[in-house]
DNA sequence: TCTGGGATTGCGAACGGTTTTCAGTATGAT
DNA sequence: ATCATACTGAAAACCGTTCGCAATCCCAGA
């Protein structure tokens, strides 16, 4: 069965081989932010024949033809998404390392306009926020030193 | 003569070492936002006996006291700054690489609101604004790809 | 369907920024 | 001044990522 993601790259005019299709298919399936490596890791699961080098250079290739995203959540490492049409930033629970997505067009508002004001015109920008939940925090539980 | 950091070092009681005092200077006299490689440039031409290593282990040791504050501006290298009250962000002039800092509360405001209304309080948070000059972009000057 | 040749792959080595190890040295409390 | 302790330089290790190369695969064209 062909993933929505294997769709966008035929269309594209990429050369589907054995592990794009299953480089798609693991990202078409996912609703997290993998790394590469957990990438990796359920591709292998799909079709053992898969290095990691041919994963680092396929999300290459879709990070570069726009199906896929890069996001930086500030560990070490790139993390990827399906591209979507709808643009959002994250913010991640220091506690648990869960990410919440969320989107406000005020803030990119805003944030056009501070450019703007400086006589700049964006071509990118990044934002993560990063929290512990209200309740948590009123319980006064412990903040185990995190570099966030 | 002591330097701004090097007071600041002292009354958080770090050992003050030949090196720690060289660095301390060399980011007191700085007032842009230099990667550790250029603080050691900088560092050895005051005293040539100072290695990258202390310099990398300074910085650390700098953070942690909150004498100092990493910025990470999306090239693969770590960036300093003298820790300062009033908090600001970046945006980054693709071009030229130029860096101009911006503070904004009703920004700050509305991340807040934004955390809050998920149910999270903020411990931490990133912004970076990635542009180019407005007359420029309406010169119509062609934009070399950067992945910013 | 078969084929040729350029694109892609797996492997391991290389890379760039950063941290660590370890033996020698400097610091500052006494 | 002494001495335990913390710090330093140099080199090796580390970690995520990219690269070089020979072997293999894909697919447009026959
Ligand atoms: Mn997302
Ligand atoms: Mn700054
Ligand atoms: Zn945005
Ligand atoms: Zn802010």
């Amino acid at each position: 069965m062909t993933s929505r993601l294997e769709a966008l790259c035929m269309e594209k005019g990429l050369k589907m081989t054995g592990q794009r299709r299953v480089i798609s298919q693991v990202l078409s399936e996912a609703d997290d932010h993998p790394d590469v490596e957990e990438v990796h890791r359920r591709a292998v699961q799909i079709d053992p024949r898969i290095s990691i080098a041919t994963v680092y250079r396929t999300m290459r290739l879709l990070e570069d033809a726009q199906v896929i995203e890069r996001v930086d959540l500030g560990d070490g490492r790139a993390r990827y998404e399906e591209a979507t049409a709808d643009h959002h930033h994250h913010l991640i629970d220091t506690r648990t390392g869960r990410i919440i997505e969320f989107a406000s067009p005020e803030l990119e508002a805003m944030k056009e306009r501070i450019a703007h004001e400086l006589g700049y015109k964006i071509v990118g920008h990044r934002l993560e926020i990063y929290g512990v939940p209200l309740d948590d925090a009123a319980d006064g539980i412990r903040d185990e030193e995190e570099r966030p």
